[in-house]
DNA sequence: CATACACCTTGACGCAACGTTAAGGTCAAG
DNA sequence: CTTGACCTTAACGTTGCGTCAAGGTGTATG
């Protein structure tokens, strides 16, 4: 069976722009043209676009499914695991946004203009602060407190002395990180007392548990920026140590 | 105090760039223009430039925001609820996406090569149907589905066994609260009791129970609509419901 | 065979929010 | 007067197409 344009774009439920797009980035090229310059796709050019949409659905982008679908031997597995963790990140970044959103309409039907120039003289005054240090620099720092002011977030709901227990938890993670980093091996005892530690850590803000979950959560932590400097901060190379663990230890579970 | 661009740009941690770009569109202005060409911003510009970053930070497009900034009578709280339903839906966008790759990735690597096949059959399959049926049409009905697949991937890290007591006691917090609802007070044995089976429901995930941290979830399930939708729909209400039962149970032990 | 009409082609601009050169003026210090 | 830091406008690049525009092709019908 052969296939123009269009007959293809209504097959597969896309656009004939949409074809010859991926026809011009060489994403997926018809199998001829003629002598008119139509494009002609065959059987297995509908077999490559139906891969193409599937990994488009997963929100890919195109030049990830261009090496995916186009080298066999490319690492699959691996780039959908990256893309998992960036989707992990984003959903972290809604959260937030989220989060704020909610507190921001919650303080103006409190207060209507008087929240106004509360929240903005705090802002404000932060600005300030931040152009009497010397600029920049501490930008990663600033990064940091954004991840803990969403935590604190998170955890307005908590007793002050839940909120305790959690931020110590936190930092007996950070030193047990430390400590495991020096074995240089994920699947040594201090690696896994890690992992385990995050895992009780994780315990007070997520309603379940699930390793698949702790996994995708550790692969965020590499390839979201904020939380990979978070913990390389511990020492170089950190978060990746700590994805590896948390890899051992779900999959020996 | 008068600032140029790039003083301007480090007091609020911005590029020089996003100011012309500002300028350009029109959402920010500068207060005047020296005979060079040089932009210089004033105390007003600052403040304008304030409130534009917190809304930018909430993810608002900036089309939006210029509404908000520029004309005091727009109705602010009203496109921040707006915006705030667009962020859940992407949300729920992203859950979908980040629950199918997951799937992937378990389907590649239980079956590696085969998988491959079987799914795209499935999606080709889907392909021609949807091209011999009228096109369109169905969409709703297909999101549904997506939606129960998802809440089933969640849990599939768990046993059979487990995963089937534990939906099961998932149903019987709603049934139950679905019963206490009606009673309309937290603190009657009806409510008591869903409470009761929703902490055993907990012990399913929670390493250790502790009556603090139990209220803490139930705070947020009124506070994280995804939650509170969740549990909504047994009857409007039922979030808040639930917590307040859990509040009286927890304070009782 | 002519004509209409559906279908095809290659450009090329538009979108959101800037990053990034490029080419060239301006300002304060030495 | 010369640096060198800082300013300007202009314009392309990014992502994945949607949307014209101008013009060639295929085929069914009068």
């Amino acid at each position: 069976m052969e296939y123009t344009v269009q007959k293809l774009g209504n097959l597969a439920g896309i656009s004939t722009r949409t074809l010859r797009y991926y026809d011009e980035i060489g994403l997926l090229k018809p199998a001829r043209k003629r002598s008119s310059g139509y494009r002609i796709y065959g059987q297995q050019e509908v077999d490559k676009l139906q891969q193409i949409l599937f990994y488009r659905e997963l929100g890919m982008d195109l030049e990830q499914i261009k090496n995916i679908v186009n080298d066999p031997s490319f690492d699959g597995p691996g780039a959908l695991k990256e893309h998992r963790g960036k989707l992990l990140a984003k959903r972290m970044q809604l959260d937030l946004l989220i989060t704020n959103v909610e507190k921001t309409i919650s303080a103006k039907e409190g207060k209507s203009v008087m929240a106004d120039k509360e929240k903005f003289h705090g802002f404000k005054q932060k600005l300030v602060d931040d152009n009497e240090r010397q600029y920049g620099e501490e930008i990663r720092g600033k990064y940091g407190d954004e991840v803990v002011d969403q935590s604190n977030a998170k955890m307005l709901h908590m007793s002050e002395e839940q909120y305790r227990e959690f931020t110590n938890l936190e930092q007996r993670v950070l030193d047990s990180l430390a400590d495991a980093v020096k074995t240089e091996d994920p699947s040594s005892d201090e690696a896994q007392r890690t992992a385990d530690l995050h895992r009780q850590w994780l315990g007070f803000t997520w309603p379940s548990y699930s390793g698949e979950a702790h996994m995708g959560l550790a692969e965020m932590y590499v390839a979201d920026e904020r939380f990979a400097v978070y913990y390389d901060k511990v020492h170089p190379g950190a978060a990746k140590f700590l994805r590896d663990a948390i890899t051992v230890y779900t999959e020996e579970k």
